[in-house]
DNA sequence: GCTATTGTTCGATGAGCATCGTACTTACTT
DNA sequence: AAGTAAGTACGATGCTCATCGAACAATAGC
């Protein structure tokens, strides 16, 4: 079965300081650097288990919400998995530049 | 008489979390708003008491040490007063495009 | 010298949050 | 049906931090 589950907030209504906040944590940027990394060079999309992180699974589970919380991400049901990816497309729309300029600076040591 | 005091840390050992969590503020965010502003349409600088914000003395002192130890601003005193000013340049050549476009996303309601 | 003015420091307070482990739910597999 | 795999939810813990007010320090001006 097959389930959509839309939570994620319309872009429109996405706050500036939210965006930076879920990106400003070591973690929530990995992921995000992951999410980025398979855009162009796969399905565009991860589960939560593919997503490799340096802590507990509860935890990892807490900043992915966060991250769709704060519209960054995206997620989809199917069975027991659920598929994370980019909002790309609508967050350079709404912040131009933003994802590229953070993504970059995060490649930095 | 005029000090120097160049607190700002080396922009190469500036990380990109420490950033991005130094602009995940409101206030902070602000700050960095109306220094900016002043960039092109004044002297680039602001003294404490010139930027207007909704806390207390106390409250803008810390956020305006963040903001320094962030890397973000630097700070010269003049007498009894400290005037602050956005290290653009330094951060535009450490993390391209990532001011502008959080400036920019700033800008939006 | 006295008095504003400017900004910092300190202690307290209250909220938020990153983390963990355990228990639970749902779905897939055999 | 029984077991396993994938994530979520919950409660607890401890740290960080935004905020305030009051006291302090340093300078400028009269």
């Amino acid at each position: 079965m097959i389930t959509e589950k839309s939570l994620s907030p319309d872009m429109a209504t996405i706050d500036v300081v939210t965006v930076l906040h879920a990106l400003a944590d070591p973690v929530r940027l990995e992921i995000v650097r992951q999410l980025a990394g398979c855009e162009h060079s796969g399905p565009g999309e991860l589960s939560c288990g593919q997503i490799e992180l340096p802590v507990g699974k509860s935890t990892a589970s807490h900043h992915l919400k966060t991250l769709s919380a704060a519209g960054i991400t995206s997620e989809r049901e199917e069975g027991t998995r659920k598929y994370i990816r980019l909002r790309r497309k609508e967050l350079d729309r709404r912040f131009p530049g933003l994802v590229d300029s953070v993504l970059a600076a995060a490649g930095k040591g």
